[in-house]
DNA sequence: AAATATTTTTAGACTTGTCTAAAAATATTT
DNA sequence: AAATATTTTTAGACAAGTCTAAAAATATTT
């Protein structure tokens, strides 16, 4: 039995390890989950013993193959719950992360495969992320990072990097929602500032933007 | 702050008192909680010092205003959750109440808000009992017991006072759900067993069904 | 290579909620 | 009204998860 507690330990680590591709630091933990590191040290611990994570002291941690599917899973209840609050429910983007967090850790097999369904099999979430199949399987779509785009290019919005509720809601104050075309018409060296034009109009969005904003070439 | 195993004591106090009106004794709520006497003690001396329930030693324990608009809040949010899984979902009825159990802490206004809206705000769940709506205040219609009515009486299945799975199951095997018209046709005063037609095939049920069976008179 | 800084772990304490065993209060029989 | 049975509370222990302070290991500077 996995209790809550650990359910979100397993996320973190999956999530800073890139889906628990690296080994990740319990300082680095620690900071995600708001808490300390003498805290994780035993948590940590706790995990390995369990059988769902790799850890040798003042080494850091990767997830097992168990712990990964643990962690999987989890995020695929997260991304069904936010469609379902985004469509169903008529949340906001910005609103729905919050109360996924609670959604995510309720136990039930056939609650998820309903959902999915009910839902009909949607296969990304609401910031454009996508949703572990049943088995676990992810299906990436290829997108590049906005900054990436050259000029000229034309791109259509795909997904977020950061999902806090400020970026968010920054982008619905400009227009920019998933699937919104837009064009690159000038890249700013000195600040690595982009012009971008949306629907005729044209204007100037940070690096710190163009950072954070996913997009696939049109 | 109400953590969810107070929220859990909050509930079967709620519950047992009948919607908050009798006292309910120490082992009263271990029973219900399938927990120890003496942690309900610890439990309630805290949920008193809380502010949330009237507690004298030996003399059992009521809800406080405050702890009744908890209580009742809870099962607000359990029976739309109920109604959710059962009508979008397509649980049976036998399978929504452990779901629910889960569903009825996650804390968010704004999602049960949406979730009475999406469900067209009703005002029973599945099991045919009221939804408390958003002041916590409950229409009850007026119901009675199988066993209570007259041979020859016309009624109509509207609730059930055992929810448990079995019940249920049993129900659902003699086609006897929410809404079925029934007929009287004899009372035996020996086992107190009734006779009942269903769809003009007729069989037996014992005292036991009859007295957990809500019918209002057609 | 030493000295210093940073990261990580350990030791021990605290909180919440649980349990067992024993004591105290209340209820029921005789 | 005593004796007995039942209910309830208390005392002390335990598990999970957290924290602070100190020690140990690792990383970075000099
Ligand atoms: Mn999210
Ligand atoms: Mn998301
Ligand atoms: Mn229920
Ligand atoms: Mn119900």
């Amino acid at each position: 039995m996995v209790t809550l507690t650990e359910e979100n330990y397993i996320k973190a680590i999956y999530h800073l390890g890139k889906q628990g591709e690296n080994n990740v630091s319990t300082n680095a933990i620690a900071k995600e989950m708001e808490t300390k590191a003498s805290s994780v040290s035993d948590m940590v611990k706790k995990l390995s013993e369990k059988g769902y994570a790799d850890y040798k002291k003042y080494q850091g941690v990767t997830l097992t193959k168990e712990g990964k599917l643990i962690a999987v899973n989890i995020v695929r209840k997260h991304r069904l719950w936010e469609v379902f609050l985004s469509e169903k429910l008529n949340f906001s983007w910005d609103e729905i992360h919050d109360v996924a967090e609670q959604l995510e850790h309720i136990k039930s097999e056939k609650l998820i495969k309903q959902l999915d369904a009910f839902l009909d099999y949607p296969s990304h979430d609401p910031h454009g992320d996508p949703i572990p199949d049943e088995n676990g399987r992810i299906q990436s779509i290829d997108k590049i990072l906005l900054s990436q785009a050259q000029v000229n290019n034309i791109c259509i919005c795909v997904g977020v990097k950061d999902s806090s509720s400020e970026f968010l809601k920054y982008l619905d104050k400009h227009g920019i929602a998933l699937g919104t075309e837009l064009k690159v018409t000038n890249k700013e060296p000195f600040d690595n500032s982009i012009t971008i034009t949306i629907n005729h109009s044209e204007f100037i969005i940070s690096n710190i933007i163009a950072n954070n904003l996913f997009v696939k070439l049109a």
